[in-house]
Parts: C-alpha cells; structure tokens; sequence
DNA sequence: TTTTGGTTTAACCATTTGGTTAACAAAGGT
DNA sequence: ACCTTTGTTAACCAAATGGTTAAACCAAAA
C-alpha cells in the first residue's frame, strides 16, 4: 500500500467518525503513520482530502444502487434486490451512510454542485417503471417518488440514526446487527405487500 | 427575552446548523449579539452550552412520543397519530432530527449515560401492546421491533437525510414540504396495511 | 559516481479557538 | 451613602490547528 492509500484509508477512518469539522488533520497522519506534511504534499488541503474520501464513499453506493435501478426485472424484484444488496453492504461499511447524510446536511452548496456533476443514485427509469406497474394494474396507485422514499427510509434509516435507534429499542450491537440480517428479507416483503394489488 | 435565553436560542441555530464540532463559541456569541465571555458566564463552557440545547431539543420530542405511545387507543391509532403528530412537528423544527441524530452518533459514550439518566421515548409498553394484538389476530405476526423501526424510519428519515433526500429525487424545498404534507397520512395507511390482517 | 527527481520529515508559522481575567456598570439591600 | 452581588465587556492567553518550508533521504538516471 503506497503512502497515498495510506492517507486515504487514513482519512476515510476519521472523516467517518468524526465527520469533516470534527476530524484533525494530526489524527489522520497518526493514524496513516506518516508525517503530517505528506497530507498536503498528496491532498493539497484538507477540504480536497475531505472530498476524495466523500466522492469515493458516494461512488461506492451510486453505480450499485443504479444497476439495480435500471435493469430489466419487476418493481418488486427491484425492491427486493435493492434491500438485500444495500443492507448486506452496509453491514460491512457502518460508517458510510451516517457520514453521507451528515456531510450532505451540513454543506449545502457542495451537494449541489455534486448532485449537478457527478455520477448520483438516479431513480427516474425506475419511477417511470413504477408509473407503468400501477396502469397496469400490478401496483396500487401511489405517488412512486413516495414510494421511493419508503424504500430508501425502510433501508437506510437504521443505518443512519444507529445509536439513536439503539438507545431507544434498548438494544446492543449483536441484536441491532441480527435485526438487520433480518431486515434483508422483512424489508422488502412488507413493502411489496403494502402496495400489490 | 434575558441574556441566558439569548445565548440559548443563538447556541441552539449555531448547534443544530454547524454540530457540536463545527460550532464556533464566537459564532455563537455574535447571534446572540453578546459578549463571548457571557457564554462562559452562563453556561461555563461549550460541552455544557452544548449540552443545555441537545437535551432541550430531545426533551421537546419525548414526551410527545411517550404520549402517543402510552396511550389506551388501538395500534393502529396510535401509528397514525404519531406519524401524523411527528411529522408536523418536525416540519415547523427540520434540524432537529439530523441534529439529534448527527451528534448522537458523533459522541456515543454522552449517548450511553444520556439514556441511562433522562427522559428519553420508550416503547416497552407499545411493544407489548403489539404482542397483544398480534395474539388477538388483528395484526399479522410481525416482530415488534421490526415494526417500531419501521414507524421511525418512514416519519423520521426524510427529515434527517433532508439533504440526500433533495438530491436524489431532484426536487426542491416546496416540493420537499408538500411531500411531507402528503406523508402525514400515507404512511399511517401503508404501514397499516401492511400489517393489518 | 554523481546528479536528479520525487518523497518524507522535523521544525516552524499564522491564525483560530475555547477559555480567563480584570475592570466596570447596574441593581439591591443595609 | 456604601457595600455586595450580579451582569457585561474588552483585552488577553495558552493550546490547538491547518498549513508551510527547508532540509534530508533515496532510488534511479546519466
């Protein structure tokens, strides 16, 4: 591993846990084991540092949540892959969605140059698709971007409010991390049921 | 409106706008339109101030839960007055969750003592009384955990993940409150029927 | 072997930041 | 009037923090 995925690997650590005010710059060049002028020497600053890390987690999600998105199965086989592939992703990268939608939250005017720019989660063929279901008849009539957000909600939510979650339903990590496998299959079952015909 | 409320209410849009680390004491200071060492005077330094406005911000929603949830109605009753009751809160007060949530996750170890000590939303006796109606055979058998997590999801997501929301499916915040609006309702109905047998 | 280019570090710097101090003013009680 | 308490401020301070610099290091080219 060279020193720039040192740095990298580094950042994304601290970033993650500490979000982008919180994180110091000394911190992650302890934690990458190399001096702590290497990180400008290979980022420049700290908001490019920042933005490496944050572009990488969000392309990560993006293409996998598109592929899904866009191919060629039903709404609720759609509904069911989604679920199952971003829950069992998540599992493994805890970290990601609170810091996504803390970073968003907290900077504004960088979401949207990056909505504006980047390769994003675009849900439209699959809204369109949804429209279609429900003319057909498979699908109760609902509003698809409602829908869309449930899903999402459903998905993320546990992710995103963790402690939050944990300390109300008086769980620990094992449990929480039992529900979720759970989760996998609940999910989508529940949904898919509230809105078949 | 005294000195204390002042720094209160100013300490309370700085927080909820930047979080605990990205808050400046003279950023704050200025809202207030006070000399910073007033902030020390009243609330002895940044954790506390911090603090002061974390626990009023999650005392606020509480009891309102604790209420709905400790009630005698049926629930199905209580899942559309929460939802209902939440949601419009939450629209006249949108940083709160991802405030609450942001900083929860940023500072857990404040997070164990803070649900060991305070007042916090409990849902034992909801639990319960799911179990009950479960054996009763008006809802289908569902685990009531599972059930709580996705009553929080659906009403609370939204608002945390406001930014990502936005951007996702690209609309702004008009259409974002009208969404919201509409939500008061349709969630109640779609978690109902999913689980009503 | 020497040079050269990128890589890495210790030391340093300017600014920011949370927090303190000491003086001052206003109010209240005696 | 006089003292005490409370509220308020400007000036200050030490530590932390993001960032810079100049020198050292080192492998490969010449």
């Amino acid at each position: 591993m060279n020193t720039e995925e040192k740095i990298f690997n580094a950042a994304r650590t601290v970033f993650q846990k500490k979000g982008f005010a919180g994180a110091r710059m000394q911190e992650i060049a302890d934690e990458a084991g190399i001096n702590k002028a290497m990180l400008h020497y290979c980022f420049k600053n700290k908001q490019l540092l920042f933005e490496a890390v944050f572009m990488n987690a969000f392309s990560q999600l993006a293409p996998q949540i598109n592929a899904i998105f866009n191919s060629n199965e039903t709404v609720f086989e759609k509904i069911t892959q989604f679920t199952h592939s971003y829950i069992s992703f998540v599992i493994l990268n805890p970290f990601l969605p609170p810091f996504v939608i803390q970073e968003m939250n907290n900077n504004p005017e960088f979401v949207k140059s990056f909505f504006k720019n980047k390769n994003t989660p675009n849900p439209s063929q699959l809204i369109d698709q949804i429209k279609k279901e429900i003319d057909q008849g498979i699908i109760k009539p609902i509003d698809p971007q409602q829908l869309l957000l449930d899903i999402f909600a459903m998905t993320v939510f546990p992710f995103a409010a963790h402690m939050l979650v944990k300390g109300i339903l008086h769980i620990n990590d094992i449990e929480f991390n039992k529900m979720m496998e759970e989760r996998k299959t609940i999910i989508a079952e529940q949904i898919i049921n509230s809105i078949k015909k």
